[in-house]
DNA sequence: TTGTGTTTTATTGCCTCC
DNA sequence: GGAGGCAATAAAACACAA
């Protein structure tokens, strides 16, 4: 072992011999260099062997006895024969007592290194080896190490888990609104089609109406109520989506929700390449349909509260990133 | 009682710092 | 080069179910 001292055997070369009686051990923190002192030869009559460990002073140095200390002499009461034959014993890991843990533990809140003066007071104070107080305190850095990265596992796993959960939701509604979508724009189309066979003004000769102010006659009521609805279903939705993300987002949804509501970008969920239409079907929509004088007024509220000029249903046209709803950006 | 898993004590080897 | 820290590991002690 380079470069450390082994100061007690436990299972080394040292303590298969001749233990000497603990009473003829050196007290730990008696000498000024208690490691020196205590490795000693196997021949040497004051080397520390098997029961180097064991002391007999309890934390406030009262003498003990090994009954009151450790293991076997818990259980029964034991001769001096019995002690006799225990010296004999190969040499066995001691626990230390629960006074023992309990001073060593507090010891550790304060401060979990160990200075050397530290480490000879605690050995003092508690009857051990200083050797044993640096090994206890490894071991309890390690212990505590070993907690504190399961600690910090759980709480990254409680972090993924509510943002998987957030996402997922997020994945649904888009989904669902996409669904929506689909559906209305399809009924929208086929009306218009209906409108092209039925009014000759609209649809098959575009060229004719570009003078000619659609009027809020261009849409039937019907559409209008259907597109109104639409709207007040966003709405709905727009509700619903941060019921999700209030309800139980932790902090770490918040960045989530805070900067989609701060780009009122709703391409997080209509992504402009996912649209179902061709451009030309979007823009016969807009020249068609989607030019109403009449406005949405909830759409408008929520959305706009001063509409441009060149709005379809509140929305400029410029700005097509949605902040309330429309997938063909 | 015994087999087995867990915890605690201790060792070993390597590394860093002074 | 010595002292001390850490990771890996051994082994004893302990807990507990069957």
């Amino acid at each position: 072992m380079a470069g450390r001292t082994l100061l007690y055997g436990s299972t080394g070369v040292a303590s298969s011999v001749n233990p000497v009686p603990i009473q003829n051990q050196i007290v730990p923190g008696s000498s000024s260099e208690p490691h020196n002192s205590i490795f000693m030869s196997a021949s040497s009559s004051s080397f520390l062997g098997p029961r180097s460990m064991v002391s007999f002073e309890d934390v406030n140095g009262r003498k003990r006895t090994e009954k009151s200390f450790y293991g076997p002499f818990d259980q029964e009461d034991n001769g001096d024969e019995d002690l006799d034959e225990y010296f004999r014993q190969p040499e066995k890991k001691r626990r230390l007592t629960v006074e023992q843990v309990q001073f060593l533990e507090k010891s550790f809140e304060v401060e979990n290194k160990l200075e050397p003066e530290r480490k000879i007071e605690l050995a003092k104070e508690l009857g051990l080896q200083p050797r044993q107080i640096a090994i206890w305190f490894q071991n309890r850095r390690a212990r505590w190490k070993t907690k504190q990265l399961e600690k910090d596992y759980d709480v990254l796993q409680a972090s993924y888990n509510n943002l998987k959960a957030d996402y997922d939701s997020l994945l649904k509604e888009k989904d669902k609104l996409k669904a929506e979508i689909a559906q209305i724009t399809e009924k929208l189309l086929l009306k218009e089609k209906d409108n092209g066979n039925s009014k000759s003004s609209y649809g098959s000769d575009l060229s004719a109406e570009t003078t000619k102010e659609p009027s809020a006659d261009s849409v039937s009521e019907d559409e209008v109520s259907k597109i109104s609805a639409l709207a007040y279903k966003h709405e709905d939705h727009s509700s619903a989506k941060s019921d999700v993300l209030d309800s139980d987002s932790p902090r770490y949804t918040d960045g989530v929700q805070s900067s989609l509501l701060e780009r009122g970008d709703s391409s997080y969920i209509f992504e402009p390449d996912q649209s179902d239409l061709s451009q030309d079907e979007e823009d016969d929509i807009s020249k068609n349909l989607l030019r109403p004088s009449y406005v949405f007024p909830k759409i408008e509220d929520d959305c706009y509260s001063d509409p441009p000029s060149s709005s379809y249903f509140g929305f400029p046209v410029e700005d097509q990133s949605f902040g309330c709803f429309w997938p063909y950006n």
